[in-house]
DNA sequence: ATTTCTTTTGTCTAAAAGACAATAATTTGG
DNA sequence: CCAAATTATTGTCTTTTAGACAAAAGAAAT
């Protein structure tokens, strides 16, 4: 028995006070009406209507009943419009996760505005360079350098992810300045250590590869230190384009060998990709964020 | 749709966390608790589980809707439970457990007259001198000798247990009649085993107890026995008073050292017991046999 | 890489609700 | 007081919906 569809149907008729009439408002016939509530009833033990042809009244544990009906229906109705509204209004805890040095320059910058435009987001940001699966981490949406990833997780690509040398103009002007890839060999080197360890500098040439990575002489995870190094003269980096952008128009870096395809993979697509998962559903607040990252960043 | 029932399939999977267990505890098929929560999730236009194929958790508002909807679970549950208490007849089964001498002497003369009364209530006895729990034996109500019992157990004490040493005629003429409580200790005794052993025959000194028991001619756990052992003369029996009111009065036999304070245990409030567990609303046909009980045996 | 466990999908069967006509019963109006 | 009218109920058929079972698909674990 569908006691849900039978409780309101107890409820049209104490209102109305007719079978007939709440069959109407239900756009069903008041046989249905009927059974359904004699089902209840059954199901209770209890009558909960005294029924004579003319006239339908509440037996005394049918008022009970009707309260406390009553209640539960609003309650559930409220609850599923809730549910409902969160589906059509931006709303929640959005969680993002993203590359540490790409959420420092590239995003912070842009997350004011968004919590502006949208008020009943909670932003959640995690950085981390760690390659984390979407579904395992509950994340909503995530931020990630490299290639496109498997199928069923949608991916955007934000904007390149092309590695160029930088170096402070201090250092060349004392260790001079590389003249072509194969140069960098002599030089000192500030290495960025990824989850799978520090990235190399590659050279391609045709179909092949050559590590020109230089002498090490500082490794880091972060960025920002890493880059503090090259400024202070240590050696020269492989930055990310899009994080050297300020420090370049400053002058405090300069870009060497833009010409040469320098990279610190062997993939051809790198990118910062944005990542999220594609159900039958999108929620609200992910597609707004999407939205603005896409209008955003790849402008 | 059955909302009702696909609300209750989805709390099921929530805590659960499986499909499949879900489905094992309304023995249902796994592809009914899908397809119900699937059907769910398309009328409210949302996900509220993320699954994959080894995990299932719920989404944000999949979380907030749960917690409203186990709300409304439980408030519809009181109702119908507070509605099916109401039921205006008693009727159904009435599972009864009682001590067995006391079932036979006291109970039994009185379920015929509760049975014409109650046509609709199936009596269900078992008469067990064992110790039962309420709960764990699914018994309505039970009746035992001793002292008031745990919390959440309701007790009506329907009579005194105050045991008195009785012998035939025929003994005391041979054997004597004992002048006071030690005396017992030279005379021959019928002993009734409990659970626990044989009863020990005990009398109150002050705050002394002392042990008093005759040399055993006979122990059994059967009363009706050891009483026709104890009409023929074999000895003297520590009985129960209520059991031995019509021995007594046909002079079959003779209570001894009334005056005495003797017992077979040390606590002072032996009585028998009225037992029931107190739910929220006191069904009618436990409601009925316990006024039943109350009227014909603590008047 | 294979196995295993779990969800989903397809297809059929069973159960339950709806449709519609006919019946029974009581209030209302004459 | 009787007949007419309105209304709930009952019977039978159709439609819808949930359940059963097998098979497929998808991840996690070893």
């Amino acid at each position: 028995m569908d006691q849900l569809l039978a409780l309101k149907y107890f409820c049209k008729v104490a209102e109305t006070g007719s079978f007939t009439s709440a069959a109407t408002a239900f756009s069903v016939p008041p046989s249905s009406i009927s059974r359904r509530i004699s089902d209840l009833e059954t199901s209770l033990g209890t009558h909960l209507l005294t029924r004579s042809t003319r006239v339908v009244k509440l037996t005394e544990i049918g008022t009970a009943y009707l309260e406390q009906v009553r209640e539960i229906l609003v309650q559930l109705e409220l609850s599923n419009e809730s549910v409902k509204s969160y589906q059509s209004r931006p709303m929640g805890q959005l969680k993002i996760s993203s590359m540490v040095s790409f959420g420092e320059r590239k995003l912070f910058p842009l997350l004011d505005e968004f919590s502006t435009l949208h008020p009943d987001i909670t932003l959640d940001i995690s950085l981390s360079d760690e390659l984390s699966s979407l579904a395992n981490d509950d994340v909503d949406v995530a931020i990630r350098g490299g290639y496109a990833p498997d199928e069923r997780i949608h991916a955007i690509k934000l904007m390149p992810n092309d590695f160029i040398p930088v170096a402070s103009p201090h250092y060349l002007a004392v260790m001079g300045t590389p003249e072509n890839g194969f140069a960098l060999r002599k030089h000192q080197g500030l290495f960025f250590r990824t989850p799978r360890g520090p990235s190399p500098w590659l050279l391609a040439e045709g179909d092949q590869w050559h590590d020109v990575s230089g002498n090490p002489v500082a490794i880091s995870n972060n960025a920002n230190w890493l880059m503090a190094q090259g400024v202070a003269g240590k050696g020269i980096m492989m930055a990310p384009r899009w994080s050297v952008e300020t420090t370049l128009a400053s002058g405090a870096l300069v870009a060497l060998l833009t010409d040469a395809a320098l990279s610190v993979n062997q993939n051809p697509d790198m990118g910062i990709y944005l990542l999220y998962q594609k159900p039958k559903y999108l929620v609200p607040k992910v597609k707004v964020f999407i939205d603005f990252l896409v209008e955003r960043l790849m402008a």
